[in-house]
Parts: structure tokens; C-alpha cells; sequence
DNA sequence: TTTCAAAGTTAAAAAGTGTTAAACCAGGTT
DNA sequence: AACCTGGTTTAACACTTTTTAACTTTGAAA
């Protein structure tokens, strides 16, 4: 589940925000204030910030100064109420990913979160290694091939994106509203019970390979143990 | 610092990206509308054009006309709203680089603009960069040719501007619906077939060479895998 | 133990793709 | 004008991948 942490002092767009997030399967946390913001963000672990420019204690760019002491990886989008050109270079000389002028859309405001966290994603994981050894399988997530003792299976891009996020996370729980946001786009009844029915299919493409195993973690999501 | 003439008639937008890119060290002029936005482009040197399709009194494609009579090569990215008729969507046929739907994330369009800027820059340097090698295949995307061990194929125009689209983006997927907005002019179902006969003409092409394969990437697109 | 949500499995429906051939269309030629 | 010609699109049919549906089994909580 990716965690943002919202700071913003209109607690009607603060909680609209909080719930349209969380209605888009995002854990959102919402501070009223700058101060209250830096607490939550000391204390708990985040993946995004969206932070108010105007606030009252402690402005949004300080508090940005203030988190990126702690963690300079963090993006960090910025709102504020009108477009002004100061602002938007101070807000961009602390480091900010993006910045979205009020009003604005939700719409809006997801797409550009979703791009964020897509590159960063995709830097965390570089250089990704797209082979994986699954005992005495091999697996090429680039060509979508299993090969076993000489024999070459062909998978699905679908089977293919599922297994290299298992392998990915090898003897670790993968959750599953995370697989499925992940690879289908978002965490849906159906959505769920098509990814059963390739946890089935992985499950047979695994089978000669008795010390593999693909287990349940009852309404948690599954693993990959080997 | 590479000059960038913006056209933008929605002041809030139009701003925000000045002043996003001027910070990431890139120099912006604003126009309001289409016709500020050529009285600009006559009178400066610009390296790189966004033009907002939708503007008043003259609208993006009729400038980007005007603009490649003064000059053919300059690169244009056009910026469209996500509901428009499909007629519209032609106007790629005026030779746009590139696209970008609203809403977008402002990272991904400074993305956008550095591959142009990278891959016409390697153009200059090198007017004979539009040659590719896969593998043992030599692929020409300007005279449309391949040769193979000696034999030399020609290619239709189609053939090449997909085969290139695909080899700019070796072992990378291309979506389905970028390659029929920059190829085809616009994303339809009848346009979508086409590209398919494309690929299969494609893969014949490719046969020779074993470790050359354009996969199917099911839902998004293709990819060429070398 | 009973109960119900979650997960496993299989099959059918729906969506998307592969391929071939015929139809169409624009250009140059007779 | 009618006729070729080569490129491109449309049509048709086969096939693959993904989703939906229906039914079964499992697991955790009341």
C-alpha cells in the first residue's frame, strides 16, 4: 500500500483530497498544520508528500526542507493557491517533483502522482535484472520464457509480470491489492479473482520444481518461497 | 540554454510550465495565442516548439503550418485535450514530434523534451544516425532499406516508419496507441488492424535473423527484442 | 461447530492479436 | 479516359490472452 502523508490547512479540501486518495486505494495521512505535518512525518514511513504551500506554523517549503533532511529521496508535490513565480522556483530550488496550482483537478492531481511514483519506481529497481534462477528453472521476465532442463515455456505478458514481481520479492509476502495495482491498475473484486486464476497457472508452470512454492498468506496476499 | 517558444492560451497552465522548465534551465517565451505565438516564432530563434492545439484565433496546427514553411526541422509537441474528435487528431500529419494529452505531469513533459532534443542533436551530428543495426540486419530508415548478408531489401514508407519507431526503442516497449497517433495519425480500430499487417510484414522481415523477435506485449503494445 | 469471506479451480465469454487475401486508392502510363 | 502498379486498408477467419462466471475448498472468527 503506498503511504502519502497530506498536509493542508482547508479541512474541506484536505479531507476531499484525503478521501478521493483513499478512494484510489492510497493509505492517506492528513496534517492541518506544518508542525503536526513534520510529527507525522518523523514518526511514521511515507512514499509521497503532498504539501501545502500556505500553512499556518510552519509554511510548506520549510516543512519540505525539514523532510528531505531526513529522507532526499521522497517526492514531494506542492499546492498553493495561485500561481505565483516565486513560489514555484523556491518550491523547486527544495527539490519538488511537481506543483499544482489551485484549483485543480483531482483527475489531474492522481496522473501526476501516478508519474512520480512510476519513475521512481523505476530508478529504485535500476539496473533491473530481468533473469531469475527459480532453482533449477530459469526465468527471462524481457522474453517471457521459463526454461526447464532444456525446455522452453513460453508465458503470457500477464504470467510474465506476475512472476518477475514474485521473484522480485523472493521468501517475502507480496500483498495483494500491491500486486494488483501494480500489474492490472487497480485493486477491484475482478481484478482479484483474475489474478487467482494466474496464481493457478504460475502454480502449474512451477510444479516440476517441487521446492518451489507459491503460498497463500490468507488475506494478506501470497509468496514466493524457494 | 536551448529557447523554447510556448503557446498556451490558459494563463494558470501556460505559467506554471514557463516557469517549471525555465527552471530546469531552459529559456521560455509565452504566447497567449496562436497568432502571438507566430509573430514570436518570426521574429527569435527558437530551438523547440509546445503548442497547445486549442487556442484562440488560430489554433495549434495551423500555427505548427506555418511554422515548418520557415522551418521543416524544428521540433513540435503538441499539447491536446483529452476529448477531441478524431479529425483532429490528423493534424500529426503536419509532423509533430510528439504529444501529450491533458492532463499530464509536468516531469513527463520535460521527458518528452529531452529525448527530442537528444535524438535531434544526434541527427546533426551525424546525418546518416537514421541507420540501424540489428543484429546482422542493416536497417536504413532513410533510404527504407535492409540489407542482409549482401541482399537488399526495400521497404515501403510504413514498413520503415514503424520499423524505426521500434528500433528507437529496441528491448523497450511501444505503445500501441503512441505508435498509431505518430504513424497513422490517430488511434482507431481500423488503423489498429492496419498496424497489425504492418507487424506481420515486420516479422517476416526480421525471419532471418533468429534472436530478432517483435513480441506482443498483450493490451499495451510491441516490443522489438534484440 | 457454524458461518462467511477468501482463495482454488475449471470452463466459457470477451477482448485482443496473427495472418492471408481481396478491395481500395493514388500515382504514373498508354 | 482507361489501364497498370505498388502501397495501404479492409475483411474474414483462426487463434491467443485475459476476464468473467460458476462451483468447490479452505481458513478464521463468532
Amino acid at each position: 500500500m503506498i503511504k502519502i502523508l497530506l498536509t493542508e490547512d482547508d479541512p474541506n479540501l484536505g479531507s476531499l483530497l484525503q478521501e478521493y486518495l483513499q478512494a484510489k486505494e492510497f493509505e492517506v495521512d492528513l496534517a492541518r498544520d506544518g508542525n503536526l505535518g513534520l510529527d507525522m512525518f518523523l514518526e511514521n514511513e511515507y512514499d509521497f508528500c503532498i504539501l501545502d504551500v500556505m500553512m499556518p506554523k510552519k509554511d510548506g517549503f520549510s516543512l519540505a526542507k525539514e523532510i528531505r533532511i531526513k529522507n532526499p529521496e521522497i517526492p514531494i508535490l506542492f499546492l498553493t493557491a495561485k500561481s505565483m513565480p516565486e513560489d514555484t522556483l523556491k518550491g523547486f530550488e527544495v527539490g519538488a517533483d511537481d506543483y499544482m496550482t489551485k484549483p485543480f483537478s483531482m483527475e489531474e492531481l492522481l496522473v501526476r502522482i501516478k508519474a512520480i511514483l512510476k519513475r521512481v519506481k523505476k530508478e529504485e529497481k535500476n539496473p533491473e535484472a530481468d533473469q531469475f534462477a527459480l532453482g533449477n528453472i530459469l526465468f527471462d521476465s524481457h522474453k517471457h520464457t521459463l526454461t526447464h532442463e532444456g525446455n522452453l515455456t513460453k508465458l503470457t505478458s500477464k504470467e510474465s509480470d506476475l512472476l518477475k514481481l514474485f521473484c522480485q520479492n523472493l521468501n517475502k509476502p507480496v500483498s495483494r491489492s500491491y500486486a494488483l495495482k501494480l500489474i492490472w491498475g487497480d485493486d477491484s473484486y475482478f481484478n482479484a479473482r483474475s489474478m487467482d486464476v494466474y496464481i493457478t497457472k504460475l502454480r502449474k508452470y512451477l510444479k516440476p520444481n517441487p521446492d518451489l512454492q507459491i503460498m497463500n498468506l490468507h488475506g494478506e496476499g501470497f509468496k514466493l518461497v524457494c
